[in-house]
DNA sequence: AGATATCTGCTCATCAGACAAGTTAAATTG
DNA sequence: CAATTTAACTTGTCTGATGAGCAGATATCT
């Protein structure tokens, strides 16, 4: 540790700022100074108050909207270190169950707003898959499968479930793996991607969920499967 | 290329960094491309570029040395629900649909699940945000109403689907402290509320799934015509 | 009067260019 | 050769201008 390193302008307004949050009375959701205010405050140029913002809100402290102001923002104080490890080891049938509440709808939205370019990346996705399925590079192959899946999220528009669906394939990569390496699973992914890409392409938001659905279920059973015997 | 617009340039230009550096086989510790360089490549401006860098710094990816450069940092071992809250600058429409997909399907398996502990710490919270409906103190009631929905989840058994609800509620405080000063929307929560847990406490899946279905989309609908009147 | 449209003044977002300050390595000088 | 200076990078900060989102006041029309 190494606590006498702060030289940046804009470190020092971070911890100005967050004296001035924590003594000024502020209820999550307050409006708090403005930019220019801040700047002229602190005695620093609004690029600094910019940066330090920008800090602040990485780190959860404030949130800033555009044309309205900044805001102080709910302390995030649960995500401990600690705390993660314990989700993070959540048993795959949790992140799956959670993953078949989610990934059906995505799909059924996808069918109902994906543009071209979005089917477009999907059916390249689908397409690698095919084309390392024989190869012996598992990694390549789980790339694949996930950017399918995050990619069905990501033409949603919705950046929420985007960012969600991200998180989720990869915090899952180690499980898909395993999954992928049950004697027939690839093949089947294949079949079902493909089956849920139909339904895409086709405007059928039902199918698409449907599918997404089996596809889900289908990859849970095996790895069940593959588990007890 | 990025189908999810209206984001912040610096945002776009942090993702654009993030497959640089995913893509350019950077070794922890190597040197990464200066500032000017960025902007160069980006096309966007050195301000920009310097949030995005900021960001990136926060987020642990690089590390900054005054005279010497940007450098990849070690990724901090991707722990990734709390990367999706810092990522997370969706608008409250977007949040809205996922909580749409999640949370009836986590009041479901609630009804089905709950122990009478979760159902006596669901109660108390309804309970609590009754009491503080005459008041003024809408930080209260914010934090009753997301301890609801934080329990709901909780009493599921599923962690994943509980630290979900946990960033979600928290990520949307801001948006809530709005919806909860539309006129009659307290009121009405309370009722929601209160058939949501009647459901769960008759251990009926498919009304308290419809229940919250109902509690969410009354709460959206409110909030958008506030926002069009 | 009431509804509608415009204007105005806030906010953050981005840009371009300048200069200061830290670092590094080549060029200069003894 | 060795020490010093210089030059060319780097990030850090500042300034001032413009764009864009938002909200309330003002003006206009019906």
């Amino acid at each position: 540790m190494d606590p006498i390193r702060k030289t940046r302008l804009s470190e020092q307004a971070v911890e100005a700022i967050e004296t001035m949050i924590a003594q000024g009375n502020y209820v999550p959701g307050d409006r708090f100074l403005s930019e220019n205010e801040l700047g002229k405050e602190l005695q620093v140029s609004r690029s600094s108050v910019r940066e330090a913002v920008r800090i602040l809100e990485v780190r959860g402290r404030v949130s800033v909207l555009h044309g309205k102001g900044i805001f102080v923002a709910e302390p995030p104080e649960g995500n401990s270190f600690a705390e993660w490890i314990r989700d993070n080891r959540a048993s795959i049938f949790d992140h799956f169950e959670v993953r078949m509440i989610i990934e059906p709808k995505a799909a059924w939205y996808s069918a109902s707003k994906a543009d071209q370019d979005s089917l477009k990346a999907m059916e390249k996705a689908c397409q690698l898959f095919e084309e390392n399925a024989g190869k012996e590079d598992m990694a390549a192959l789980v790339k694949a499968d996930g950017d399918f899946h995050r990619l069905i999220a990501r033409s949603t528009n919705n950046r929420t479930l985007y960012f969600l669906m991200k998180t989720m394939t990869r915090s899952l990569s180690e499980g898909w793996i395993t999954s992928l390496h049950i004697p027939g699973r690839i093949k089947k992914t294949i079949r079902e991607h493909g089956a849920i890409l139909d339904a895409i392409r086709d405007r059928d938001p039902e199918r698409a969920e449907g599918e997404m659905m089996r596809h889900l279920s289908n990859a849970l059973s095996d790895i069940r499967d593959s588990m007890t015997r």
